[in-house]
DNA sequence: ACCTGAACACCGTTCAAGT
DNA sequence: ACCTGAACACCGTTCAAGT
């Protein structure tokens, strides 16, 4: 009475293939739901048979992380550090807004990945490429912090997520709740001046993308400045 | 035989009371213990207990933060609005090293917390009265990202935990593994310089102090040249 | 009315038993 | 030798039962 026909065989795992459905799990469904079991779940296998092919969480989180920042272009072919640099960034900027939970993940690592030290040696051979001395590429690269791989902490996202209580708030120019302008009225104030300028929708809030290349374009000027003085560290 | 004389009462729980022995589990055993099993364990209280002063745990961590985020000294008396932010950010850098988890703790949270409203609401303020428009305190605001709040994402910190393996590496100029140079020569050039210009102790990498204020200038002079020309966003 | 133990639905990971 | 189910030591939180 033994079957003959069995159940379809599974193409077989990979790490490869963990890594891909971890990705889109988290894509999916959120960090929060990145656990072993449901991973397992997805792939349609036992959690144990995971720890084949990643020797325990940390080490699977490694894993995705470095599937994404593998993600990232390579660095232009062109001599004019400025503009690679640039390009470089925002396209890290690019890849981490497809997958918006990597940011928290490679900050809570505490070790960094292979993928992150070479995207950041790179760019350090990008600065030094263009002239930039050891000591001022090491204390550029720091300037940078984590806006070198595409994010910054996006404070004012928050605010704004605190500020407005619904998506129909029935007060035109700020939307705001009175009381969040009593307690924090710059804050208000930025926020008003923010919705009124953009003409379209009320609300809308600020221009994501402006205020990162703002802040880039702000550090990148003035390190420039600091490379042309020929600026060394006294130590 | 029922006992007349009984266990001493503990001293009444308070929300004060397992904010604070939430702040020093933290400091003591790391973020990651903080559970709020060991949090009444370390009170002296089934678990369930805690539920009558914060909602859930969510809830405790916000409120953890604003303990944390209080100790920040309030904003200098001075007219000098650079003179005042430096300050204020070097106060809450000193209190983020007090209580390194926290960092990422504020990251983790999809809300500011209140007192972290309040902060970057006072911080706008101090650059408003220093002459600042509404619309460029509002981007430099941004372009201070998690600055503001006293750190930066230290990635060196990390490549050099990466870099180094034990503590009694027996090579004395880099001390990294020759593998690591291979793969990453650019970082392994910053560190092998950073550990020669320090004299004292090979190996001590960088000043984290020096990097953070050399960032922090490097936006601060960036800002001032922004504001004596009058700078406005064009939308 | 207040407090709390047991229980529920999850975790990551170990380990011994099964093939 | 390989795979895997059950088990262990944890979570946060619900809920009913106890005082």
């Amino acid at each position: 009475m033994a079957e003959q026909t069995e159940v379809p065989r599974r193409t077989p795992l990979s790490r490869q293939r963990v890594l891909r459905a971890a990705v889109t799990l988290a894509d999916e469904a959120g960090i929060d739901s990145l656990s072993m079991r449901n991973l397992a779940q997805d792939l349609g296998v036992v959690p144990m048979a995971l720890y084949k092919h990643v020797a325990n969480k940390d080490e699977l989180v490694a894993g995705v992380i470095d599937v994404v920042i593998g993600e990232i272009d390579p660095p232009l072919a062109d001599v004019d550090w400025k503009h690679v640099v640039r390009e470089r960034i925002l396209s890290a900027r690019r890849v981490l807004q497809r997958h918006p939970w990597v940011s928290l993940a490679i900050e809570s690592q505490q070790t960094p990945t292979p993928a992150i030290l070479a995207y950041l040696d790179s760019m350090v051979g990008t600065f030094r490429g263009g002239g930039f001395s050891v000591d001022l590429a090491h204390h550029v690269m720091h300037a940078m912090g984590s806006r070198a791989l595409g994010f910054s902490q996006e404070l004012f996202d928050a605010a704004r997520n605190a500020g407005r209580t619904g998506a129909t708030s029935p007060e035109p120019p700020a939307a705001l709740p009175a009381q969040f302008a009593d307690r924090f009225p710059n804050l208000a104030e930025i926020a008003v001046v923010a919705s009124h300028d953009d003409a379209s929708v009320v609300g809308r809030g600020c221009d994501d993308q402006f205020e990162f290349e703002f802040a880039l374009d702000l550090l990148l000027e003035g390190i420039e400045r600091l490379h042309q003085q020929g600026w060394t560290s006294s130590r």
